[in-house]
DNA sequence: AGCGAAACGGACGGGGGCGTCCGTTAGCTT
DNA sequence: AAGCTAACGGACGCCCCCGTCCGTTTCGCT
C-alpha cells in the first residue's frame, strides 16, 4: 500500500517528496515540531495540498524526516557497544545523543513525544533503548557505571537534556555537551 | 500609576482582580504559560474585557501571578544560606527548587523565559541566583562541593529539570526528585 | 504529437486565539 | 433613593493554522 507513496512513478513527484523531506529535516531542527506545515509547503516552494498528498499527517513526515536521525542513534549506540570499554562505549552514547538532540530541536520531540500512529518509530526506540539497557549492564559490569543505574535515568536525562533551549543552535550544544559531563560524573561508580 | 490599578476602589474589581490571579495561577500550573488568556477567563466566570482591563498583557498577569512562587524561590534560598551546613543548605536548594518547578509548569516557563517587560521579575531572578552563589561558595570552601562548579551549572540544572515533562504532575515531582538526587551526586566533590 | 492520468496549487471553510469596542450593569456617593 | 461613573462582558474583526476540494498543468506513454 505504502508501496506507490514511496516511489511515484512521475518524476516532479518523486523529486518533490525528497525536497519536502530536506526541507522538513531543515525546519524542523531549526523550529521544532511545532513549525506549521505550510511554511514547510513555502520554504519547498509547492502547495499546501501537495505537501499534503505526500504526507497526509505531521505525523508521518516527522517519522520519516527523522529516519536518519533515528538511524544515527542507532549508530551511536551500536558503536558505543562495539568499544572494548563499556564504559567509555556507555560515555560515548550519552554524548553523542545528546549531542544529536541539541542539533536538532524537532528530533528530541519525535523521541520524547511517541505519536499514536508513529508505530514504527516508537518500536525503533525501544529497541535502541533495549541496546543501551546492554550496555549499562556490561558497564555496571566492568564496575565504572554505578549499580543503581536504571535505564529510566537515561530517559530522565534524555527528558532534560530537551528542556535546555538557548537562542543560538552553537549555544544549545554547547550547554547539552556540559550537561552530558555533569550527568556522566552522577553515573559514574 | 499603578495604584489605580493595583488597588481598584470598586469591590467587585478588587475582588476580581484576587479571584483572577488564584484562577491564572491554578491554569499556568497545570497547563503552562501558554494557556490562553481566554481560559482563565472562562474559568474564573468574568469576560475575557475584564480580564485584559485588569491585565493588559499576559506577561504582567504572569508576573503578578507567581510573586508568590519568585518569594517561594527566595525563602528556600534564604533557608538553604541559614544551615549550619552549607553543603546540606545547598542540596535542599537544588531539591525544593527542581521541585517547585516541577509542580509548576508555568513557573518554569516563566523563571526561564525572560519576558521584555517584567524587569522587577528578572531583577528579583538575579538577586536570588547572587544568593545562591554565596550558598555555593561556602559549600566549596566546606569541601564537600565541587570546586569546579559554576553558576551556570545551576541555571543548566533549571533548565533540563523544565524539560521533564510527564502526563501526571506527580510523575513529574517524583520525577524531577529523581533527578536532582542526580545532579546533586554530580555536584558533589 | 496527442492523449489520459497523475500531480500540482490556489482557494475555501472551519476552528481557535488575540485584543478591543461599546452598550449594559451595578457599586459608590450625596 | 437617585444619579454618576467605574466596571463588566458579549460580540466583533483580525490573524494564523489546519485539512480539503477542484480546476489546471505537466509528465509519460503510445
Amino acid at each position: 500500500m505504502t508501496g506507490r507513496l514511496t516511489h511515484p512513478t512521475r518524476s516532479d513527484a518523486r523529486y518533490n517528496r525528497e525536497h519536502i523531506l530536506d526541507v522538513a529535516r531543515e525546519v524542523f531542527a531549526t523550529e521544532g515540531l511545532t513549525a506549521p506545515m505550510r511554511e514547510i509547503a513555502r520554504r519547498a516552494g509547492i502547495g499546501p495540498a501537495t505537501l499534503y498528498r505526500h504526507f497526509p499527517t505531521k505525523e508521518l513526515l516527522a517519522t520519516e524526516a527523522f529516519a536518519a536521525q533515528m538511524a544515527a542513534c542507532e549508530t551511536v549506540v551500536d558503536e558505543g557497544l562495539a568499544d572494548p570499554d563499556p564504559w567509555r562505549g556507555f560515555c560515548s552514547v550519552i554524548e553523542r545523543i545528546c549531542e544529536l538532540h541539541a542539533r536538532d530541536r524537532g528530533f528530541t520531540a519525535a523521541f520524547t513525544t511517541s505519536f499514536p500512529h508513529a508505530v514504527d518509530f516508537t518500536a525503533r526506540r525501544e529497541r535502541t533503548l533495549a541496546l543501551v539497557a546492554k550496555l549499562a549492564g556490561e558497564a555496571k559490569k566492568s564496575g565504572r557505571l554505578r549499580q543503581d543505574f536504571v535505564l529510566d535515568d537515561l530517559v530522565l536525562v534524555l527528558m532534560a537534556n530537551g528542556g535546555i533551549h538557548a537562542a543560538s543552535p552553537a549555544t544549545r550544544v554547547a550547554a547539552s555537551r556540559r550537561f552530558a559531563a555533569l550527568v556522566i560524573r552522577a553515573f559514574e561508580a
